[in-house]
DNA sequence: GTGAAGATACCGACTGGTCGGTCGGTTGTG
DNA sequence: CACAACCGACCGACCAGTCGGTATCTTCAC
C-alpha cells in the first residue's frame, strides 16, 4: 500500500476527506435507521462534524442519500458486469450475475439494506430511484437470457417477465436473511437457489448439476 | 331499545358505522400517500369527522394502521385457505394459493399497495408485521411442496427456501405491476408465472401443460 | 309525555416535540 | 488579509396526541 501522511494535506484533499466521511457517517446511520429515521444531526455526530458542516459539502439530505444510493448501485453493477465478461456462455453470464449479486449482499449487509429496505422507507420520491435499480438488474437477468434462448440453450420464454421473477426470488431471498436476527451464511443457499432458478427456464439438471461458475 | 329503522340507528350502531367510515378513509389514504406521509387530520378530513372524533375510536394513528393491515392480511389468508380447500392435490393446492393471491391483487390494487408497499414505508416498527406476513405466505406454499414432495410429485427440494423464492417471484412482479403507471393486466401473467414456478421445482412439462386448476 | 341527569360521540384549538434547512459568526490555512 | 471550511443557535413547518368544551342521544323519575 503507499504511504500517506495523515496531518497535513492541501485544502482540496481534506474538504474532500471531509465529504467522504460525511457520505461513510451517512451510509452507516442511514442503513441502521433508515432515511426517515436518520436526522441530519446524527450524521454531522457520526462524521465528527456539525449540522453547518454537513450543509456545507451537501444540499440537502435527500442529495445525501441520492448519491449514495448511486455510487452503491454503480458499484455493484460494475463488480455485476467485470464478472460476467468472465463468462461466455449466456446461461452461465445470468448465473454469475445472479452469484455475484447474492454474494456482495452476503459480505456487505449494509448495502443490501441501503439498497432494498431503506429505499422503500424513504418516501415517494426514491421509488423511481428504486424502480429503475430493479429494472436494471431484471434487465440484465432478462438479456443474458435472451441470448439463450437465441443460442437455443434454453427453449424460448417470457424473459422479461423471467427476469422480474428471478431478481424478485432473491430480493426475497435477500430481504428474508437481512430480517432475521440470526445471520446464517447466505453464500449456502445459492447453489439451491441457482438450481431452482435454472430449473425454472429448462436448462436441463446435467447442466445445473454440472457447473458451479467454475471461476475461470 | 326502539325497532330497527334505516334513517337513524342505535348508538352503538352508529359508533360502529362511524369507525369503519375510519378505518375506511385510513385505508384510502395510506394507501395513496403512504403512512408516514398521511396525516390523522387528512384521515378525519376523509371520513368526514375531526381528529377528536378519530382519537375517539382509536388510541393511535399505529392503531388504525395495525388494524388495517390485520383485517386484510386475514381476508386475503382466508380466501387463500378456501381457493386451497377446492384441490385435492399437492401441487394444485400451491398452484392455488398463488394464482389466489395474484388475482386478488389485480382486482385490488389497493389492497396490494397497502400490504406491500406501504408496509416499508411505516419503517421499523412493522417489519415485524410485514415479516410475519411474508413468512405466512412463505410458509404455506413450502407447506404444499412439503407434502408434494412426499406424495411423490416432486423430487426432494429444499421447501422452506423454494417458498421465500417462489413468494419473492410472485412479489415482484406484483410490486412492478403497481409501480408501472400503464395497469396492464395481471391475469395474462399468471400462466407463464405458474409455468416458471412449477418448472423449477421438477415438475413435469406435460402435468404444467395441461391443467389450469380451474376454467378461466 | 317531559325534562333533567348522565352517558356517549364528537369537535378543534392547543401543546410539545422533531427536524430540515439557514445564517451570522468563528477558525485556520495560504 | 482573504477565503474556504466549519459551527451551532435559530427559524418555520409539520404533526401526533390532548383536553376542555359542546352536541346528541338514552334513561328514568315524575
Amino acid at each position: 500500500m503507499g504511504s500517506n501522511q495523515d496531518r497535513p494535506a492541501t485544502q482540496a484533499e481534506r474538504s474532500k476527506a471531509r465529504r467522504e466521511q460525511i457520505l461513510d457517517a451517512a451510509f452507516h446511520t442511514f442503513t441502521r435507521r433508515g432515511y426517515r429515521d436518520t436526522a441530519v444531526d446524527e450524521i454531522a455526530a457520526a462524521a465528527q462534524t456539525s449540522k453547518g458542516g454537513v450543509y456545507f459539502h451537501f444540499p440537502t439530505k435527500e442529495a445525501i442519500f441520492r448519491e449514495l444510493m448511486k455510487t452503491t448501485a454503480d458499484r455493484l453493477a460494475a463488480k455485476v458486469e467485470r464478472a460476467v465478461a468472465e463468462q461466455t456462455e449466456p446461461i452461465a453470464k445470468a448465473d454469475a450475475a445472479l452469484r455475484t449479486v447474492l454474494l456482495t449482499f452476503a459480505g456487505h449487509r449494509t448495502m443490501a439494506r441501503l439498497l432494498f429496505v431503506d429505499a422503500m422507507g424513504a418516501g415517494r420520491v426514491f421509488n423511481a430511484e428504486t424502480n429503475a435499480l430493479h429494472d436494471r438488474f431484471a434487465g440484465m437477468i432478462a438479456g443474458y437470457l435472451d441470448e439463450a434462448v437465441e443460442a437455443g440453450t434454453i427453449p424460448p420464454i417470457d424473459t422479461a417477465l423471467t427476469g422480474v421473477a428471478w431478481f424478485g426470488a432473491l430480493n426475497e431471498v435477500v430481504a428474508r436473511w437481512l430480517l432475521v436476527d440470526d445471520p446464517a451464511p447466505l453464500e449456502t443457499v445459492y447453489p439451491t437457489l441457482r438450481a431452482l432458478l435454472l430449473r425454472s427456464v429448462g436448462v436441463d439438471e446435467a447442466r445445473i448439476a454440472a457447473d458451479s461458475v467454475a471461476p475461470g
